[in-house]
DNA sequence: GTTTAATTTAAACGAGTGTTTAAATTGAAT
DNA sequence: ATTCAATTTAAACACTCGTTTAAATTAAAC
């Protein structure tokens, strides 16, 4: 046992458990090869650094959610051509929720490690994911804008932030909020029920008319 | 020169500035004790731990907007019992905006300083926010849930809790994303701008009807 | 002016970090 | 069986961190 690429994979395994609770900079390279149960040093013998380590966690999951979020998006907006801005979130939940067949408990590890990256990183993660995954980030864009055509450019970017923030802090918190639900008011929601929570909530707030006499 | 206070002050002064840019964990005491110019131990004596500074610093700004925000909603429910949502958050804006004259950039720091704490304390700072400005908290809670009565508490509990995250995300990075909107769209917004944005936006997702048969 | 307390200072401590090194081990090809 | 490269291992390196210590300095009280 244990050839080239089993190291490999249990150092990604437990690295992305670790990342997604408890962030990248809180989570030592000592603490994932011990949870992983291989030598301290094979991290940077198969990655080289720890920054080259979250990318690659985070690219086995982009590199599946992208194209088929994207490959969604195009089926629905060719069979609609009018498919509203509530449409558009929710074609992404399917390719969300694909990710739990790919790994357990796939899809809110995911989303947590979005959040986790877009929070702490300062540089290099958002390099990262403009430079290979930009040209899935236009396209939602577009989507989103085309479904909301009353939204000038200029309010869409901030409400497009707006809802970024909504997701990437809902997501990373997930775990939190669903127990203190569950503890206050008794209803048990998994990734899945909080997914199909949010999506109103986005639409209403990226849709509303823009009110031109504000101040 | 340089009686007990100053120093206290230097610190303060200094650390609420690069946690709000870097966050927390990110900015090192010595970091802090440079750019105040005081010695290094001097966090320690006068604060006794870095915890209890990062407390000490969002304390100065907690200590002056909870109460002003909880007088001001007080005042707009007693003027207008059937205020709406989009009144409680607009009343918000004032006693955000007073920081500026509490200290240079009183608005965006106290902000930012709120979206890093809950962003990236574990449990020190909301354990120290609630227990000590709870009362505050339930107030502004009530006063939302009352101005929309159509939304059952579980579902007001994740709609609140996507607000926050708007809100601080947005907050943390404003800076950031004030530069580009700039940049991209030739449009400049100070912090009153962003909020007055956001405002709408909250509004109306946090008071969608409910769609009863999802999924 | 002397005493006493408060504050500031330089230095060190101990623990933790990512990374590197060089030797040991493994697996496959010859 | 031997060679050779790939991988694993234990140890050390160089650095940063928050905190503590004990001496030096300053300010206040008597």
């Amino acid at each position: 046992m244990a050839n080239r690429s089993d190291t490999k994979t249990r150092i990604l395994d437990a690295a992305e458990k670790l990342f997604a609770e408890r962030g990248f900079s809180e989570t030592s390279l000592r603490l994932i090869t011990s949870k992983a149960e291989v030598n301290l040093a094979s991290v940077n013998y198969h990655f080289g650094s720890k920054k080259e380590l979250i990318r690659a966690v985070l690219a086995r999951y982009l590199d599946v959610f992208m194209p088929a979020a994207a490959d969604a998006i195009v089926a629905v907006r060719s069979a609609d051509a009018n498919a509203s801005l509530d449409d558009i979130f929710s074609t992404l939940v399917n390719p969300l929720l694909e990710l739990n067949k790919l790994r357990a408990e796939g899809t809110t590890t995911f989303l947590q490690l979005l959040g986790r990256g877009y929070i702490e990183s300062q540089g290099h993660l958002r390099w990262f994911i403009t430079t290979h995954y930009g040209k899935y980030l236009s396209l939602f864009v577009k989507a989103v804008s085309e479904s909301t055509p009353h939204i000038p450019p200029a309010e869409m970017f901030w409400r497009l932030h707006f809802t970024l923030g909504t997701v990437v802090f809902t997501m990373a918190s997930a775990d939190a909020l669903t127990e203190i639900a569950e503890a206050d008011f008794g209803e048990h929601n998994d990734i899945e029920a909080v997914i199909r929570k949010v999506i109103p909530y986005l639409s209403a707030g990226v849709s509303v008319p823009v009110n031109k006499d504000a101040n």
